[in-house]
DNA sequence: CATCAATTGTTATTTTTTTCACATTGTCAG
DNA sequence: CTGACAATGTGAAAAAAATAACAATTGATG
């Protein structure tokens, strides 16, 4: 539907949908904007303008209807299908999400993992056949990534990332607390632990 | 200083400082707001408005002085020194944020791990010291533990919470994909990498 | 010592996001 | 069939955050 979504909406929505997940079955089911909020600490008001700049209209009696919300949202949030995701460096946290996501519903398949370690190449971690990054331009293009999470060390980051965006990459999960500079077009998000500590630190001064 | 600082300033200063640690030594260096800017992908006027917001002044012909910056930024975030993390649920995403925040450089510490798997309580974790997480209430007052990062499996996310909200823990870094229903007072950051990839993924639509 | 170029400090403006307020509407009880 | 209730849908207002604009300051330079 419409693209131009405000970054906390889109979040939100996902978040409707996997906790909505848990009632798809029950047919015909609806949901209030007041209950839905409360499951999530936002408010009725939020809840219903997100629901409306993706054009869902809810039932002035029943609330909104589970189902078509849940499909509602998959039109936007994934076009059609999921996407497909490469994880890249198959370390203790690689290994960790990855082990994650797989048991985790979701329409992000992770479809390929990099590394650069020989003894890692050409095995498989759970299902997922790990490729030596030098082959990111040829299987990123052939199992059509376009989204990458990154959890090299920090010293190969840029470089790595570098390497990610010739193979086509379009966005990027950022873990390694390194700043990564990308042009417009790619989406990064990064989740840098030390400083979301320090946040949290700060605002717990009494 | 003024404890009533914007959520992404203090984010941004945390960033500042990290980058800034590697030119501590220079005694005497200066830097720009348009060169730090630079460093982070920022607009030169959002960093003099930071620094601003907590008091920095920096010398109109040669900028701000990088000891002082640092200097200033720690009153501010740290108070005095660090403050005492707790990591719960020493799984293998656990483990992994534990090695990798004993590298960082950073004043947040890492006192204690908590778990229920009988064969890690009284071990320590690379230098950690690992407890029952029935004793958390005792072990977060001795040790002054402030902070929890939740890596505890999903199911127990709700109870595991309520357990260290009760032991006195003011603020969490919720790694569970779960919803966290906090108090006021609480400060509360949420990691959600399924929400994450699927605005990544939104957003990476043409 | 006056000039000039560059940078800061801060007010004003714009943009984004949230909250408020309330008219509108679908359904059910009587 | 007909209110009346309890929701929704949305314009308007407010709050938060980012950006723009520019006067004030500094110090190097001729
Ligand atoms: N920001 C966070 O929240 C957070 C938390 C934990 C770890 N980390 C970061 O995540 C990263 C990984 O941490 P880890 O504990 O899993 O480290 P690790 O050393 O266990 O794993 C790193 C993996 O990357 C591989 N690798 C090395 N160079 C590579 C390259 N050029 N291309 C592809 N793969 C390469 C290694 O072979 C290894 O498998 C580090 O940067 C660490 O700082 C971040
Ligand atoms: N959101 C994310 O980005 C992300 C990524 C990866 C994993 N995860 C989540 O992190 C959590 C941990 O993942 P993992 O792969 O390390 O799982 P894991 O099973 O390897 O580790 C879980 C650990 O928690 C311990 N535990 C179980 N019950 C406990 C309790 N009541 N109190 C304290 N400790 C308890 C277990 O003994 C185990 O050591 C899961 O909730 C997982 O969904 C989240």
């Amino acid at each position: 539907m419409n693209t131009k979504l405000p970054p906390r909406t889109v979040e939100r929505l996902s978040k409707y949908r996997r906790l909505l997940d848990k009632y798809k079955d029950l047919e015909g089911a609806h949901i209030y904007s007041h209950k839905l909020a409360g499951l999530l600490n936002l408010t009725p008001e939020q809840v219903r303008r997100d629901l409306m700049l993706i054009g869902i209209t809810g039932n002035h009696r029943r609330g909104y209807n589970i189902k078509e919300l849940i499909g509602m949202i998959g039109n936007t949030i994934d076009r059609h299908e999921g996407q497909q995701v490469a994880l890249v460096g198959i370390g203790n946290l690689g290994r960790a999400v990855l082990g994650f996501i797989r048991k985790a519903e979701t329409r992000m398949n992770i479809v390929a993992a990099f590394d650069i370690d020989r003894s890692k190449i050409n095995t498989h971690i759970g299902n997922v056949p790990c490729f030596h990054l030098h082959d990111a331009r040829q299987v990123v293009r052939d199992k059509s990534i376009r989204i990458a999470i990154l959890t090299v060390p920090p010293e190969v980051a840029v470089a790595t990332t570098a390497m990610l965006l010739q193979s086509g990459i379009r966005g990027i999960l950022n873990f390694t607390s390194v700043h990564l500079d990308v042009p417009p077009g790619i989406y990064l998000k990064d989740y840098d632990i030390i400083t979301s500590l320090e946040e949290i630190g700060f605002f717990i001064q009494e």
